[in-house]
RNA sequence: GCGGAUGUGGCGGAAUUGGUAGACGCGCUGGCUUCAGGUGCCAGUGGCCUUACGGCCGUGGAGGUUCGAGUCCUCUCAUCCGCACCA
């Protein structure tokens, strides 16, 4: 019998109008809807341009959940949105004379189409974008809510500033210290910008960590480690040499005061009141001060850069020991954010201060010895020893173990006055303010007689202007001629609007809740909120990992202040998907290539690519994550237009760990478009035959059925923890067993196990590949779409072994197999151990040592 | 620098979480089929030794705990992600 192929270009838009004319995917969240709510969503796109393998990964893995669900009789809610506002889209109204909006809303169509030809179970009609007037200015109703609670504030923080543009610069825009576009050094700059109180919920938002039991621990201990609670102690240290400087101490927060014994400076950061005071009259303190500000904003460049420090010629006396005075050091490595702004410096049990102390000839004296020679402290020479251990020549402290000396420390020093407990997070509040146009205005306004005044609730939203320009740099909301004149909501005089814009992660904070109603008049409904809310499943990056994931942590508290609604944490089960790499070719100087470029084949045993247009032989690189820079991107639409969306879904979930990053190879797209095809011939091999059979009798208890219910049983267990690429080798090998019956050689019980199986088979890959399961669900005549079938039910008696083959070990090496019935019991599983002929010859006679059995799993007899 | 992860055949990975290492897929080898194919089917495929039976070695590296370690512990190497104005 020939079978055609089946030919998804054909079916594919077909099954998706089907869906789309029944309005299948739609949620009905309808108060009187009793079933059972299952929110499920990925993190929804940035629209840049086109879709990228990435998303075609992401929103799969969400569609087969929801899918999933939806079988097992939820009421699911799937949407999808656009994570809108941002610099790309200014960046490219600078570059091709378009507008931001212009930009947005066109890519925004292109993707839209995208994702529709990949079959996603959506409910469409709840799609936004954030730069939609209507999301952003609900946005703002919630940051006047958020400023009447007191959960915003004004103060100055520094940014990155461009001399030459006269703009504010991204941290991604600094490149070597350089503006990326002019080149100029990069200064910093303070301004009055806006926050979010984020460090009021620290304490809450670390313990509330703990009953997060649906999310990696991975990025549970990021967030814990991100808000860092350390328990310490503030002390003061008063001056001796106080030259110049108005205070009489210098107060310094510690985690390690058990340690003091081995300050030998102390250090702040160049920032600090002092240092700056001093700078008035000391010209090369003040050039060093500037010194520290070229190195950039980010962490990691403050932290990477050598450890410089200047002598202040101040001194302070050390808390415990008579007589000992301390330099103090302004130091680029301590960051005014933090604590209090200043550090005792004890080399020998801090890394940091180590290299500084090495780097200015300052003492190391270690006071710190392991358990193991509690008597003499540890040598320290490159690495200092931060480990737990006994302290010595420490006065109080002596003898004790480091928690138990640091509460020492505090207690002796509290008592005197100089020190007193102290909790630190090192979280920081959420500066939200952007000197930029494509981002959701802040709607204030500045009045000369009444200060900042929040907008009239009335008068919102406040709308973005369009007619703005880009032909110069800078913030093109503050040289607009009439957009920033309005009269003071408070005393009517003109005024003047602010032009910040808020950060985008604003903006992804909680556009979640708002998926649950999207046109509403209020941010959300309350009560529709608090029914759909948490987010059941939320699949996304592991990049998103801290900021993003905490930040929604904090809004979906900052709203329940707000009486928007009562969840305080916003996704009850997280999973962060890994990457999608692929092979780089080029470079070296030659630049690099596209796979569409090149003829890549095998020569030798060794692959090799050469360019299609002139020959020339370009060399593989490594396998990276795809970008446009590295150009080792796949486009999803030519994969879509060559195998179908099916190919490119079922290939997405097949070869990795979800968690985990895949490698994007063509010969992985033909094997899993292989395996279409053979899912679509075994299906239509068998639908006439199989037409006239009765589904099986409950007597029927053949091979093809057991394992038909086993594989059931593993398939559900499989997406229920996510583990994709199991649930798909299960079905493989499924497929195998049931390819093996053979038309010729099948009995009836065989038949109509066979029946059954393939309408398994099918309705297991329907929330991967959807369409191919619509198609193969036709063929057999099944009744209405599979995408509406109640996923099936296994026979848990059919599922079960009758019989289980167990390894059996001597001294820990596996010599033979032992069949048993799964409900053998020890005794049995031991006697019928000893009766092996393998068995019998190693002991030769004798007894053995010892006999390990753990029933279902191994047994190991020890000679 | 700090924080988090990853490392298993030629390749992607599996291993019920301390119990048969290499499921499943890709690739490769041999055979068959075919009207063409980058089709389909069958068999084989970690390394070394062995005619065979079988044996030894093997989860980045070095130690350790255990009847038993890919899994736990210590040290170490390599790669990747995040670091607060990229989204």
């Amino acid at each position: 019998m020939t079978t055609d192929r089946y030919n998804p270009r054909e079916a594919e838009p077909r099954w998706q109008k089907v869906w789309d004319d029944k309005d299948l995917y739609a949620s009905n969240t309808t108060p009187d809807n009793e079933k059972q709510p299952y929110y499920v969503l990925e993190m929804f796109p940035y629209p840049s341009g086109r879709i990228h393998m990435g998303h075609v990964r992401n929103y799969t893995m969400g569609d087969v959940v929801a899918r999933y669900k939806r079988a097992k009789g939820f009421e699911v809610l799937h949407p999808m949105g656009w994570d809108a506002f941002g610099m790309p889209a200014e960046n490219a109204a600078m570059k091709n004379k378009t507008h931001p909006k212009s930009w947005t809303y066109e890519n925004i169509a292109t993707m839209r189409d995208q994702l529709k030809s990949m079959g996603l179970s959506i409910d469409w009609s709840r799609e936004f974008a954030t730069c939609d007037v209507e999301y952003y200015g609900q946005q703002q109703k919630m940051f006047l809510d958020f400023l009447k609670h007191d959960l915003v504030y004004r103060k100055n923080a520094k940014v990155n500033w461009d001399p030459v543009d006269m703009t504010v610069l991204a941290n991604e825009q600094v490149i070597d210290g350089k503006g990326w576009r002019s080149g100029a050094e990069v200064e910093q700059r303070e301004l009055t910008q806006w926050f979010f109180k984020i460090t009021d919920f620290a304490d809450e938002l670390l313990q509330a960590i703990d009953e997060l039991d649906e999310w990696p621990d991975k990025v549970k201990l990021m967030q814990s480690n991100w808000i860092g609670r350390s328990r310490g102690a503030k002390i003061s240290f008063p001056f001796v040499k106080g030259d110049g400087v108005k205070e009489d101490k210098l107060v310094c927060f510690s985690t390690r005061p058990d340690t003091l014994y081995g300050a030998s400076f102390m250090a702040i950061a160049a920032e600090h009141p002092i240092s700056l005071e001093l700078a008035k009259n000391n010209p090369k303190l003040d050039a060093f001060i500037k010194e520290c500000r070229k190195i950039g904003t980010s962490a990691a460049d403050i932290e990477t850069a050598e450890k410089q420090g200047f002598d202040l010629g101040l001194t302070v006396a050390h808390p415990f020991i008579e007589g000992k005075e301390l330099p103090v050091y302004a130091a680029n490595f301590v960051l005014m954010d933090y604590g209090t702004g200043a550090v005792f410096g004890c080399p020998a049990h801090d890394q940091r201060d180590l290299d500084f102390a090495r780097k200015y000839a300052l003492e190391v004296t270690s006071v710190v010895a392991t358990p193991e020679a509690p008597d003499t402290p540890v040598e320290v020479a490159d690495i200092a020893y931060v480990d737990d251990g006994v302290l010595v020549n420490s006065g109080p402290m002596s003898g004790k173990r480091k928690d138990d000396a640091i509460n020492t420390a505090i207690d002796v020093l509290a008592e005197r006055g100089l020190a007193e407990e102290e909790i630190n997070f090192r979280l920081r509040d959420w500066g939200l303010s952007r000197q930029r146009y494509w981002g959701c205005p802040i709607p204030v306004v500045h009045c000369d007689d009444c200060g900042v005044v929040p907008e009239k609730e009335e008068n919102l939203p406040v709308e973005l202007p369009d007619d703005v320009t880009f032909d110069v740099p800078g913030n093109p909301l503050d040289r607009h001629p009439t957009w920033r004149d309005v009269p003071c909501p408070s005393c009517g005089k003109p005024a003047k609007r602010e032009t910040d814009t808020m950060d985008t992660f604003v903006d992804s904070s909680w556009y979640f809740a708002r998926f649950v109603t999207p046109t509403a008049e209020n941010p959300t409904i309350p009560e529709a909120a608090n029914k759909w809310l948490p987010v059941d499943q939320y699949i996304g990056g592991i990049e998103h990992a801290i900021l993003h994931l905490l930040y929604s942590r904090f809004f979906a508290r900052a709203m329940s202040i707000g009486g928007h609604m009562d969840i305080k944490e916003p996704f009850k089960g997280l999973f962060t998907q890994g990457m999608v790499v692929h092979e780089t070719y080029g470079s070296q100087g030659m630049g690099w290539f596209q796979p569409s470029e090149l003829d890549i084949r095998e020569a030798d045993g060794k692959r090799v690519a050469t360019r299609l247009d002139n020959g020339e032989e370009v060399p593989i690189g490594g396998i990276e994550k795809m970008s446009k820079s590295k150009r080792n991107t796949v486009d999803p639409d030519e994969i879509i237009a060559t195998y179908g969306a099916d190919t490119a879904r079922w290939f997405m979930l097949s070869d990795s760990p979800p968690d985990r990053d895949v490698e994007w190879t063509d010969a992985g797209a033909e094997g899993a478009h292989r395996f279409v095809q053979r899912v679509w011939r075994l299906v239509a091999t068998w639908s006439g035959e199989l037409a006239k059979i009765d589904l099986p009798e409950t007597s029927n208890t053949n091979d093809v059925r057991k394992i038909t219910h086993k594989t059931l049983k593993a398939i559900g267990e499989d997406i229920e923890r996510l583990g994709f690429n199991r649930a798909i080798a299960r079905i493989y090998e499924y497929v195998n067993t049931l390819s093996s019956v053979k038309a010729d050689d099948a009995d009836a019980e065989q038949k109509a196990a066979l029946k059954e199986g393939l309408s398994v088979l099918v309705q297991c890959i329907a929330p991967m590949m959807p369409h191919l399961a619509e198609q193969c669900w036709e063929a057999m005549g099944g009744k209405g779409l599979v995408s509406e079938q109640a996923w099936p039910q296994f026979n848990a008696d059919l599922a079960k072994d009758d019989v289980i083959t167990m390894p059996i070990q001597i001294n820990g090496k596996k010599r033979a197999d032992l069949e048993v019935s799964p409900d053998a019991n020890k005794d049995e599983i031991e006697a019928a151990t000893l009766q092996l002929d393998v068995v019998v010859k190693y002991l030769d006679g004798k007894t053995p040592k010892k006999i390990i059995v753990v029933p279902k799993r191994i047994v190991n007899v020890v000679v």
